[in-house]
RNA sequence: GCCGGAGUGGCGGAAUUGGCAGACGCACGGGACUUAAAAUCCCGCGAUCCUUACCGAUCGUACCGGUUCGACCCCGGUCUCCGGCACCA
């Protein structure tokens, strides 16, 4: 071995070594536990940046772990390759997107490789290459004749600057996801997936267990986004007419303090009901307005309430009393029914438009509070109390009074228990290019019909033009539109939008377990062995959009029968972003340090070490060149000391640890040992597993120049070491693997087995407290009793000097750790 | 506003079940080696106080309080920062 450390050789040697032998490739085997070990794929950007040396780096330590713990590991890699980048490019530059993406790939994989991750290549999938996504267009239709995908026409998300349509999971704070231009309302007619079915599945296994191995934070994330509440429809009729409004509520107790109803700008019958009369004017006005608001504008909670009453009113099923009907903007047409009825003393929202509008004010609720006085609110109360101003239920708890109402409404035909989603269907269309077509086709005779399965994949045409503007640039195809219908053979025309990319990205992880298969899209034996993920390592931006969507197509995939998994992935790590000087790394702060910089100054094991040792995975990470300075003295540290023990030729033979110094090296090796199986394999902290392996070093260097070295001992002690580090830094440990003659490849190595015996010291220190405060060690032998422990600690010169004259009132002594005296 | 999470040296962080706070690393300081420097190796490194020095003492995990023989850890309250959701009836 180069008596200097010449990474650069030594990791393309390697590299090399691992792809010539197949090292990493994998194939199904019963007779082995299996595990899935898999990072989220990346948008082939062109460049690998610090996230993803993060992400993949981590991965990667778990991945080639496991292996070498003697399970059976499926560690894939892809492209998730469809996508608005390369569209742009070809808008902008005039590269065909395919072009531009395709080279990306390649120069990405180069990257990739170049940081020596165990992947296994031949299972790689890029999402925008043919066989794949003809699978996803036969999994749409599947989806479609389970009655899963629907088109209908509805005010959706547009964004003004990418021209097309967005998810409600696309629109951040009102602002496209994407370019970060307001988004504003379109009517539209668009495919929907239909996941609103399974909200109840989605929400019921978040907290059933099956979930148990992701985080909280995410878990609760995903809950509010589906939120269910659970409530009431309440049937309003209006005065004078045979029309019903239909409310939803979760507080029908205090259904006798309505004093007015609102219904959404967009509430279908409100231009009949003002049609011809005085009013039609105002709402006509007020409608345009909102028609003319963004998201932001519009999902203000600062503006004030806005409105105007149609001219008609509603009678309270209850107290038929007679209460005017509003329109404004803060009822939302999308949740409930577009309705509500307007409790101003106990809303908030409606407190503000009843004091704007100048509506009454009903208290029914006394919270019991001295604070509040509900005959003079300053504000809605919305604490639950004692019912009052309520007929019947008047003396009630609020809280009894709720299923009472709801009990009372059914049998009186007046209402129902609802239960209500935020969660709304999936918006899958977009008027792009570079995605999977919607394999759909209209006829005039009969309406939507799937394309026949076995003409799959429609395939995207080549001859468009990019303008950036309009409807999809495959409308511009000469030859794409025009076809004949499957069912009826007359001329029909097929759909142009594509797919929602997040589409792509929601099965992947299924095809990974068969990526060559021509007959379906994976075979369920195959991906029943797999799956689940074991280990699903990614961004937690991806919280709620890809997490969820992936666990609805498992589900819905899991109902065809394609496979027996319901969820995808078992255990989920989220890891954090890597910083710079504490801000985000960005191009316009200037302070990007990119991965091929790292990888040419101090090779990819140093770039590895140091993102894995600088924090916990789940942390925000802060780069430090300093910190890399480190990581890299590090492994030059090893490397000299290995050198060095190899050109003495230890000798072999038994291992028996005679002196203390023997004792010592053999518990630090295999503490180590132990420490890096529990960090690595199950509680993901490789920062203190990777200083464990730092301990071990700085023993060995104090040992190996002592007076009595025990050869076998150190030796093996070498051996092991190498053999730990190699998940973290698997170059150079193949390096010095094969420079001691070990057998094989240092990645094919079975994990070190830990001598327990060895972690059981002969001689334990004991601390010694005076009223729980630290007053002195005492080393005793490991096997010593609680009494006799009280009997040396009360033997101690120190304590005898600090108990003198005082009274000693109780002993506690915990055996191999403390005896702490309480003294007065 | 609602729901989460976090707060430990100069810095990144450790303390896994309530039991020695600060592992490991960075930075810094000192020493050895060297003609010199770099590299390397060794030592020191929370604060305050005492002491010539050694030895030691007190305080210390955002803040206030509680439980306990004993609290970074459990409980109650406060502050600050971060993240998510947000006119969801």
């Amino acid at each position: 071995m180069e008596e200097r450390y010449n990474f650069k050789e030594i990791e393309k040697k390697w590299q090399k070594v691992w792809e010539e032998r197949e090292t990493f490739k994998v194939t199904e085997d019963p007779s082995k536990e299996k595990f899935y070990c898999l990072e989220m794929f990346p948008y082939p950007s062109g460049k690998l940046h610090m996230g993803h040396v993060r992400n993949y780096s981590i991965g990667d330590v778990v991945a080639r772990f496991k292996k070498m713990d003697g399970f059976n590991v499926l560690h894939p890699m892809g492209f998730d390759s469809f996508g608005l980048p390369a569209e742009n490019a070809a808008i902008q530059h005039g590269i065909h997107p395919s072009t531009w993406t395709w080279d990306n790939i390649h120069e990405m994989e180069r990257q990739l490789r170049e940081l020596g991750l165990s992947y296994d290549w031949d299972r790689e999938c890029c999402t925008c290459s043919e066989d794949y996504y003809r699978w996803m267009q036969w999994i749409f239709i599947q989806f479609y004749k389970k009655g899963l995908a629907y088109k209908k026409e509805n005010p959706v998300n547009w964004c003004p600057s990418c021209q097309t349509v967005l998810a409600n999971e696309q629109v951040v704070d009102g602002v496209c996801e994407r370019c970060k231009t307001p988004v504003t309302k379109k009517n539209l007619s668009q495919w929907y997936f239909k996941i609103t079915d399974y909200a109840d599945r989605l929400l019921e296994n978040l907290d059933n267990g099956k979930l148990d191995g992701w985080p909280q934070k995410v878990r609760l994330m995903q809950k509010n986004w589906i939120g269910r509440s659970y409530g009431c429809e309440v049937d309003f009729k209006v005065k004078d007419s045979d029309e019903v409004l239909t409310v939803f509520t979760t507080r029908v107790d205090t259904i006798y303090g309505t004093t007015f109803m609102v219904l959404a700008p967009e509430y279908p019958t409100v231009l009949e009901n003002v049609k011809g009369t005085e009013y039609e004017q105002d709402v006509l006005d007020y409608i345009e307005r909102v028609n003319h608001m963004n998201e932001i504008e519009r999902t203000s909670t600062t503006a004030e309430k806005t409105g105007v009453f149609i001219g008609k009113y509603a009678i309270n099923p209850f107290t038929h009393k007679e209460m005017p009907i509003y329109i404004s903007d803060y009822v939302l047409m999308g949740y409930g029914t577009g309705a509500v009825m307007g409790v101003p003393a106990h809303d908030q929202r409606d407190f503000e438009f009843a004091t704007k509008f100048g509506l009454e004010i009903t208290p029914v609720v006394d919270p019991q509070d001295p604070e509040v006085d509900v005959n003079d609110l300053k504000e809605a109360c919305a604490a639950s109390g004692i019912m009052i101003n309520s007929g019947e239920i008047t003396g009630m708890k609020s809280d009894d009074a709720i299923p009472y109402m709801i009990e009372k409404a059914e049998k009186e035909g007046l209402g129902h228990r609802k239960v209500n989603y935020k969660l709304r269907d999936w918006l899958i269309s977009r008027q792009r290019y570079w995605g999977t077509p919607i394999p759909m086709i209209y006829c005039e005779d009969c309406g939507w019909v799937p394309e026949k399965e076995e003409n799959l994949p429609v395939l995207l045409p080549t001859d468009v033009e990019f303008t950036g503007k309009g409807e999809s640039p495959i409308a511009t195809s000469k030859t794409f539109r025009d076809c004949t219908c499957p069912r009826c053979g007359k001329k029909a025309q097929r759909e142009v939008d594509t797919m929602d990319t997040f589409l792509d990205s929601s099965w992947y992880f299924l095809r990974y377990c068969d990526n060559k298969n021509t007959e379906k899209p994976f075979d369920k034996a195959k991906a029943d062995y797999w799956m689940d993920v074991d280990q699903y390592i990614g961004g937690v931006e991806h919280a709620i959009l890809h997490l969820m969507y992936a666990r609805f197509f498992q589900m819905a995939l899991h109902d065809l029968g394609l496979t027996d998994h319901e969820e995808p992935f078992k255990n989920l790590l989220t890891q954090g972003m890597v910083n710079k000087d504490g801000k985000k790394m960005s191009k316009s702060l200037g302070n990007v340090v990119s991965p091929a910089e790292i990888i040419e100054k101090y090779g990819a094991d140093t770039a590895r070490l140091f993102i894995l040792f600088a924090a916990p995975p789940e942390r925000e990470l802060d780069w430090s060149d300093a910190g890399v300075e480190g990581a890299f003295r590090f492994l030059l540290r090893v490397y000299r000391m290995v050198n060095e023990l190899s050109a003495r030729d230890l000798k072999d033979g038994e291992i028996v640890p005679k002196t203390a110094e023997d004792k010592s090296l053999n518990y630090r090796l295999n503490f180590c040992i132990k420490k890096v199986r529990e960090d690595v394999g199950g509680r993901f902290m490789f920062n203190t597993a990777i200083s464990s392996a730092m301990e071990l070093v700085n023993e060995m260097y104090k040992y190996k120049d002592g007076k009595n070295v025990n050869e076998p001992l150190l030796k093996k002690a070498m051996k092991e070491l190498i053999v730990i580090l190699c998940p973290f830094v698997p170059h150079i440990s193949e390096e010095m693997w094969e420079h001691i003659g070990g057998q094989g490849l240092c990645s094919d190595q079975p994990w070190p087995a830990c001598d327990e015996k060895a972690l059981v010291l002969d001689e334990v220190e004991i601390v010694i407290q005076i009223n729980g405060k630290l007053k002195d060690k005492m080393v005793v032998s490991k096997d010593i009793d609680k009494a006799e422990l009280e009997k040396i600690a009360l033997e101690s010169e120190k304590v005898k000097e600090l108990t003198e004259g005082k009274t000693i009132i109780k002993v506690i002594a915990v055996p191999g750790r403390l005896v702490n005296l309480v003294v007065k």
